[in-house]
DNA sequence: ATATTTCATAGACATTTGTCGATGTTTTTT
DNA sequence: AAAAAACATCGACAAATGTCTATGAAATAT
C-alpha cells in the first residue's frame, strides 16, 4: 500500500496522517490478476477503479470486423476503469485486461463518494486527477485530429517514453489510431535521419 | 445570472438556497464579447474560464502552415477556455474567439479555488462536471482514433445536433479532424441513401 | 531442444483523405 | 442596390494510410 500512499501525497497539498491513511486504505481491495485475464468485459459493468500497483494493462473495445481498438494503456501510478461505465452504471463497450501481471488496489463507486465527503485529501485528489486527465485528454485530442502519423508518435515518446518499453509496437499503433504497419514506416523513415 | 444558478441546480444534489448563490455570483465577472473577438489569444495566460451564458465560440491552434485546427466549440451552458493554461499559468498555444457575439460568466483560478473551499456545491459541480468531461473525452477519443470520417460525423450530428445548426461545414470538419472537402462528400454519400 | 506464438518489417496494391483551383450560391458589408 | 466575403460543392490529382501476404527473428510454451 505504500506505493498509493506515496501517489497521494503527490497530489495532496499536505502530508496525508497515518489516520488519514488508516481511512483511506481501508476502502480498497487489493486483487492480482495475471498476464491476459480481465478486469473488465464488454457488456459487464465497471464497478471499480483501479489503481494500478504494479504491472501493465492495456483498455480497448472490438469493433465489427473484430479488431481490437486500444484506447488507453496504463502501467504503475495510473488509473485503469472504464469512467462511463463506473459513474452511469451502464455496461461498458470496453474491455480491460492485464497485459503484464499485476498488483491492483480497487475502489467501488460508493466508497469513492463516501472518501470524497468524509476525507478532503481524497476529496482533492480527485479534483486534481480529473483536471489533469482533462489536460492529458485534450492534448491527445488535439495530436489525434490535426497531426500526422509521424508527428503523434513522436509526441508520444516525447511524453510516455516508459509505455514505448512496456508495449509492443502493435499495441502503441493501435493506441495512436494507426496500424502497426504505418507505424513501422514511421520508423524506418525516422531511423533514416 | 439566472442561466448560471439553473446550471448549478441540474448538477447540485440539493437546490441551491439564495444565499449560496450569492456567494457564487460574486466570484463571476459577466463580460460580453462580439463576433470575431477574442477570449483568448496564443501566448496569454488563459487567466478565466468562461460560462457561456448566450453565444457560440471556437478554440483553435494555427499549424505551421498557417491553418486553423478547431479542437472545441462551446454554446450556451458550456465552459470556454484552456485548462492546461489556466491550471499551470503557462502560455497557451490555443486562440479563443466569439463565432456569435457572447454573453459570458469569467471566473479566475483564484476564485474557484477558494469558492471550491467554501461552497459545498460548487466543490460538487467541478468533481461533476470534470467528471462529464472526461467521460466525453474518452468519447472523443475513441471515436478519433478509430472510426472513418463518415462515422465520425454521424456519431457527432447524433450526440451535438445543436453544433450543427450554429456552426458552418467547413468548421465541423475541421473539429472532427477532417477537411471541408471530405466531410463535403461524407455528406453528399449520405444523402444518396 | 523443439515447436509454437508473437512480433517487426517489407512490398504490392487498394482505399481514404488531402490539396488545389473553379464555380455558383448565400450572407454580410458597404 | 452593389460589392465583397463566406460558404458548399465538384473534379482531377497527390499523398497518406490501410490491407494483405510473406518472411525471418525473437520470445514463449511444451
Amino acid at each position: 500500500m505504500q506505493e498509493l500512499r506515496d501517489y497521494l501525497n503527490q497530489y495532496a497539498s499536505t502530508l496525508i496522517s497515518d489516520e488519514e491513511f488508516e481511512v483511506i486504505r481501508r476502502h480498497f481491495t487489493p486483487k492480482k490478476i495475471r498476464k491476459k485475464q480481465y478486469l473488465l468485459q464488454e457488456g459487464e459493468i465497471g464497478k471499480h477503479m483501479a489503481f494500478v500497483v504494479k504491472g501493465a494493462m492495456r483498455k480497448y473495445y472490438i469493433d465489427e470486423k473484430g479488431t481490437e481498438n486500444i484506447v488507453d494503456l496504463y502501467i504503475e501510478n495510473w488509473w485503469a476503469g472504464d469512467r462511463e461505465s463506473f459513474v452511469m452504471f451502464t455496461p461498458s463497450i470496453y474491455h480491460i485486461d492485464a497485459w503484464e501481471d499485476c498488483e491492483l488496489l480497487l475502489i467501488s463507486r460508493e466508497d469513492t463518494l463516501k472518501l470524497c465527503s468524509q476525507c478532503r485529501a481524497f476529496n482533492e485528489l480527485l479534483l486534481k486527477l480529473d483536471e489533469r486527465n482533462n489536460i492529458a485528454a485534450q492534448k491527445r485530442i488535439t495530436s489525434s485530429i490535426s497531426f500526422t502519423a509521424e508527428k503523434r508518435y513522436e509526441d508520444f515518446v516525447g511524453s510516455h517514453p516508459y509505455f514505448v518499453q512496456r508495449f509492443p509496437q502493435h499495441i502503441i499503433a493501435s493506441y495512436l489510431g494507426i496500424t502497426k504497419d504505418t507505424l513501422s514506416r514511421v520508423r524506418k523513415k525516422t531511423r533514416q535521419k
